[in-house]
DNA sequence: TCGATACTTAATTAATTGTTTAAATATTTA
DNA sequence: TAAATATTTAAACAATTAATTAAGTATCGA
């Protein structure tokens, strides 16, 4: 597994999740928003499965990718860390509980 | 100036941003949680200051630097386009159920 | 002024990344 | 079965990146 830090790093890798946003696309549908190659976009789409970003189903032929919500989860939460200091303790004091939880 | 998403990509950059999240520090003494060498801290810092993810204060010989926020508002930008997706997607769920409800 | 301290810049190197073209795999259709 | 379509994998290459050691700049204190 990658990181999803490291899959959105990259410009055309966001857009690729933005052209998912509406719904499942397959590679050579969401190829014709970019000037390179098939194949590069088939190893970005490899990079943000890797990543949990994507998701894919194949229905014959052709194989269908969708944006994978959860899989951002890592950036939100870090993001979370700087949005209120509140927000910071209440989920620090819950983690907190949690791992109690997990060492009875 | 470089890209916040480029910035952040690095895990000992992320984790430069957590420790500067309490207040400001000089680079010696972010650089004293990190096992790897205070240049390499510097060219760090050089690359979250031109991300805009954070600023610095020069006071005789130290410098200190400090968390900007609003550097990271492209990143929570872009992880809002998903989650009011995420909101509608959720409503049509309700919406839908509400029809089938009616149906009966 | 001299030496220590704090930090940055430079030169070098190894590793990673994004791209291309060509070949491979899998599925559909004639 | 053969040709066409959809996608991935492989090989090669250029560009970028993160690290190290060594040298440079600026400030402080004896």
């Amino acid at each position: 597994m990658g990181s999803a830090w490291k899959a959105v790093a990259d410009d055309n890798r966001r857009q690729v999740l933005l052209i998912l946003r509406d719904g499942e696309k397959t590679p050579s549908e969401i190829a014709r928003h970019f000037s390179f190659t098939l194949p590069a976009l088939s190893t970005h789409l490899r990079v943000l499965k890797d990543a949990g970003l994507v998701g894919e189903r194949k229905e014959g032929q052709r194989k269908f990718y969708s944006v994978n919500r959860e899989g951002m989860s890592d950036i939100a939460d870090f993001l979370d860390e700087f949005w209120d200091e509140n927000l910071r303790k209440l989920k620090q004091h819950a983690e907190a509980k949690e791992r109690k939880k997990n060492r009875k």
